[in-house]
DNA sequence: ATCCTGCCATAACACTGTTATAAATCTCGA
DNA sequence: TCGAGATTTATAACAGTGTTATGGCAGGAT
């Protein structure tokens, strides 16, 4: 019933190279050959394992999905479910920044994989979908296709942690963008400003 | 003192070359040997005019931020700055998807070189900028320092138009998203809301 | 035991950006 | 006008990439 400690499995272990060597050296990292020598393999595990690299880099997305979904679950719940909404956001922002590269990938289009709307992406939209469905069934927000708040609120984080990580947001002054976005998107979605500021506070 | 109509220049062809086959065949077209026969040149012209690759490509996308700014210059100012604003957004949308792949290439998104913070960026962050510090003036927005809220409506924008454009939104119902986010938007920013959905609706 | 299937290591292929070399072209001051 | 110097260009080669061919190897089913 026990299993191996380690399990020798190629495939995993290609995957495991190819995020750590993504997080130090960048995305020039994810080439076949370094990634079978960090791996312990060679390069025809690539291919009986995955069938190619635009495969194995699907790979990794879905596993940096994964870690997404794990931080967006660990965001809290409270009997505020705007702040929560709002904690949310900036948790994405810290998965995103800690993975940059990762991000990247993820949402990266590189030629082969044409890497969208994967249904890992949506697992991880579902987080965030279920959070603003809390806050409009209390009426916090206004009556809204839940899909569409949702969508406003991605679109929002999305866009804001891709021009911070090209470093837009540098050091000019623009801190603390994310909080009044998402606070002021909130605002317009239906919640009242001060209750707004106020769960922004917390 | 009259010119050549065409003067031969292999630079300007080199990127002429390169966004028009970035248009027609995505971002993998993007080849050294690939553009110079399009230009009627070789490949060593990419190194005497720019030097390599990266350099050409930086060139392409700073002909795309180009582009962008026209779009944005020719986006109507009138007595209802709002409405101004909301339209510019519109125009953003459009001309990213009009010019999906150069898009890409001028945020890095295509793993060719991290493409951060140019000069051109923030030169078409100006009439962003520009549009914001109107309404700002005119009262519609709440005092706020104007780089944080044209930083804010460009994250809207920005996020929506990549994920639009990975397919996120694709035909799952959640269309108008982006009127929406931007009126939202500006409803946090301290416009009426009755003021932005009307002028939303020009 | 035998065959078979899947996986892996080595080496080769086609392709990429880049560089070396020499010829062609242009520049510009005498 | 000229001609030396500098620049650009075309050809070919180099180092690197993903991918594919070719054997050899292990493990399992019959």
């Amino acid at each position: 019933m026990s299993q191996d400690p380690t399990p020798p499995d190629a495939g995993a272990d290609l995957v495991r190279a190819a995020i750590d060597l993504l997080a130090e050296r960048g995305p020039q990292a994810l080439q076949a050959r370094r990634l079978a020598i960090a791996a312990g393999t060679s390069t025809m595990a690539v291919y009986s394992r995955f069938g190619g690299m635009p495969e194995l880099v699907r790979a990794v997305a879905r596993e940096g999905f994964a870690r997404l979904c794990a931080h967006l679950k660990a965001s809290p719940q409270t009997d505020d479910c705007v702040a929560d909404l709002l904690k949310m956001a900036g948790a994405y922002r810290q998965n995103a920044l800690e993975n940059r590269h990762l991000y990247q990938v993820m949402f990266g289009l590189d030629e082969s994989g044409a890497q969208s709307d994967t249904a890992e992406g949506r697992t991880a939209f579902g987080y965030l979908l279920r959070a603003a469905t809390r806050c409009i069934d209390a009426g916090r927000l206004d009556q809204a296709p839940p899909l569409t708040v949702a969508a406003q609120l991605w679109s929002a984080m999305h866009g804001y942690v891709l021009l911070e990580m090209a470093g837009y947001f540098g050091t000019t002054g623009a801190t603390d963008v994310l909080p009044s976005l998402t606070t002021n998107l909130v605002i317009g979605l239906g919640d009242l400003p001060e209750r707004a500021r106020a769960s922004a506070a917390k």
